[in-house]
DNA sequence: TGGCAAACGGAACAGCGTTCCGTATAGTTC
DNA sequence: GAACTATACGGAACGCTGTTCCGTTTGCCA
């Protein structure tokens, strides 16, 4: 659920970096156990001093592990994100058309946005802090998503010239809001079939 | 800009109800005048304390009038919102189709949203104390924007069944985030694009 | 003009993120 | 094994929020 750490350089790391103390990494491996446990009980905006207290640990060396809220948020979800661009070939290779892999591939980002409470709105919020997480986000999925994009409208399915940082943001938004009545999914699902050609 | 208050008994307002001192009446009305330019300036999530500030009275002042956020920010564009209801009508009938009237329609709500900083993003959180707010909208507007689905479903260039309050939603949280690439307008004109029949 | 209910102001409290520095300790060197 | 040093730790402290509360002021009416 939770992997070695953003920027720790673990034996297999960068080569030239200092290895780094081992109450620092373990206390590192603590900080992601305990964030991701946090932010599934009471969200990604869950007070600092909660994460630090599951932890076992202080304030102090949340910062100094984590600079940014956002630098913790990535370090839980990293692998999600990565699995979920990773996925994008295999569903263009096994879908029917390119639109319905790109129907599934943004299916599964939903998924994964809206089981993570106040993700989505992190993603979303212009704050500085949250910066990293939306560059981290788009860094790794943009690819994905404008490699569906591209094939589905090479394949004549969708207008050309859809801008894939454009189209997630969107998502994003859409998966950020709750009502009992709302159902991100569906209005995704609007969304994706706005992009059709008629 | 600004009324004259939510529930102010105003002479023309509520007959039984007792009428307010006059400086709680100025105050009110400071309050509101003060609020719209804070909101202009810094958002709607500007601290309380600025706006008391701004009108000239201490914060035990706001939360007398306005005992909370949404109150206040509901005083502020309650004419705006109104505004924006009472146009479906005539929008309905100067329009070639349903549809183009919906999109018309809803092309003004999101004018209205983009050019509030932060409102889109208040009236979709799932806080407690915007839940009135959330509430004002849709009561407001969800009548107006179930009027043109009707029509525009009535009319077979929709499918039907479209819920307005969750399309309303949906449009508010396309609203709610800004990026430099993002152009809110474009993705809400997506969404549209999606409710039509093919 | 006197009195009282209404309204005011801002101090005070609680919860948050963030910083900072005295203290503790892992790793290294002799 | 002991001493030393850089690294890392903990949590008090600070500043900024929303919110409450109560002593003081003031508009209004008799």
């Amino acid at each position: 659920m939770v992997d070695g750490g953003a920027g720790s350089p673990t034996p297999g790391g960068r080569a030239d970096a200092p290895r780094k103390r081992a109450d620092a990494r373990r206390n590192e491996a603590a900080l992601l156990e305990a964030a991701a446990a946090a932010f599934l009980d009471a969200g990604v905006d869950v007070p600092v001093r909660d994460i630090a207290a599951r932890a076992g640990v202080g304030v102090g060396t949340i910062y100094r592990h984590f600079p940014t809220r956002a630098d913790l948020i990535v370090g839980v979800y990293r692998h999600q994100v990565q699995a979920c661009a990773e996925a994008a070939p295999a569903l263009l290779a096994d879908s029917v058309t390119p639109h319905a892999a790109l129907t599934a591939w943004i299916d599964r980002f939903v998924d994964f946005l809206v089981t993570k409470h106040g993700l989505a709105g992190a993603m979303s919020s212009d704050t500085a802090a949250f910066e990293t997480l939306h560059g981290y986000f788009l860094d790794r999925l943009v690819p994905a998503c404008a490699r569906l994009l591209d094939a589905a409208a090479a394949a004549g399915e969708i207008r050309p010239g859809t801008d894939p940082r454009e189209l997630l943001f969107a998502v994003g938004n859409l998966c950020a809001g709750r009502a009992p009545y709302y159902d991100a999914r569906r209005m995704v699902g609007l969304l994706v079939a706005g992009l059709r050609l008629r």
